[in-house]
DNA sequence: GACTCTCGGATCGTATACGATCCATCGAAA
DNA sequence: TTTCGATGGATCGTATACGATCCGAGAGTC
């Protein structure tokens, strides 16, 4: 008689999914033993969870004091899609004589439905970000490099679960990303853009978030 | 009445620094209870340190089975060492225009102690992979991009504790690295080499890694 | 001799129990 | 009124207990 997943495991994706789904908003009390009431089991596995989840930097745990649901400020959250721009930029450099046409199909499909709505309400963001995410996946999946993707992945998820992205993306914003999106896709066909250059553009189009989110509140100093 | 640390934070890293130090090799079985009983605790806190370690991608957990340390085979020891590759030569474009004379300094003392070793006996190799370490992260460490550093660092853990570099790394390979070592302070010492050449330069010294550990067995297929 | 089955020890998985710590609240003293 | 200290509830921290699972060893069968 055994389950498929140890309580432990099933609690880990519990509450892995509401925090990236927003349900468990930045800064959060994870209050263990409501939880583990919540769940129906005992406090035991709810804290292996946690602990999980604290070492892929979803949480942050004090001693006598509990867990809860991390926060991003603004430098942390630049720094953070500093990264995400290196690695995809890098992984996309990899992926350009890996990709499958039916990829670069998807890829294209995808940036289809995010330019459908590119000009239509502004409530939708949920959706918009899971297209987008969805569609540099459909890429960097590519790069044929185990950890890179994983990492990857990993910033992803802690860049969803700070809501940022979510909340103040200028609606302006997703018209110019669309059309990099087309670019890069371009660059990957055309198959005659040197590597170097595929990265820099890739990267580029990740630092561009920052810049649109920064607004013209403070300088821009990248690199 | 209270312990500067929890006894799961003292167990965690018990365990981390044997697995880094190579006390628990690659492959070994981690024996909850054993490792209760060695470090007078109960199995609970040690449960605990070992899913943080799970996490971390040190030791592999399976269920009803048990931990053991990580084992890197060579195509996922190679796409690691690519990883770092790629952060660290971020890193040191990041760093180019903040590191301090200081840094500048130590770097070069490092890099002088590795040259002092370069002929000498090979039996060594734990203090001359300290200190190669020790001179990235130097160097790195002024990056002034926070998740990089960590990026960095857990990359160097999990490379040191795969033990792939500490035996396998040819004696000749030593010499090498010093000379590029020395380029690369040099070109940041100069100030006029665009960041993207001193990006690419010190890609490229820790790509050389793998294809040295690659010797002439395979072909070299990097990007 | 090869295969299967059963059994038992090793080990993990989780619940429960209870002590330790923190912190918000409230009352007393300055 | 402000400050400080006491108090109690909320919550975490860890030990213990015991059931569940795995896996190897040995017996039994063909």
């Amino acid at each position: 008689m055994s389950s498929l997943l140890s309580k432990h495991e099933s609690v880990y994706r519990s509450i892995r999914e509401r925090i990236l789904t927003g349900v468990y908003g930045p800064g959060e009390r994870l209050v263990l033993s409501a939880i583990a009431r919540d769940l129906d089991v005992s406090p035991v596995p709810v804290r292996e969870a946690i602990r999980r989840l604290e070492a892929e930097n979803l949480v942050t745990f004090e001693r006598n004091v509990g867990a809860r649901v991390n926060t991003l400020d603004d430098e942390a959250w630049e720094q953070l899609v500093e990264m995400l721009a290196l690695l995809d930029g890098y992984a996309m450099r990899r992926a350009q004589c890996r990709i499958t046409p039916a990829a670069l199909g998807e890829a294209q499909r995808l940036n289809d439905a995010l330019r459908a709505h590119a000009g239509g309400p502004a409530d939708q963001h949920g959706e918009v970000m899971a297209l987008h995410r969805l569609f540099h996946r459909t890429l960097y999946a590519n790069s044929d490099n185990r950890y890179l993707v994983e990492s990857l992945d990993s910033l992803w998820d802690r860049i969803d679960a700070s809501r940022v992205l979510a909340s103040r993306w200028p609606a302006h914003r997703l018209a110019s990303a669309v059309d990099e999106h087309d670019e890069l896709l371009r660059m990957i066909r055309s198959g005659e853009v040197p590597p170097d250059e595929l990265e820099r553009c890739t990267r580029q189009h990740s630092l561009n978030a920052i810049i649109a989110i920064r607004g013209r509140k403070t300088p821009v100093r990248l690199q």
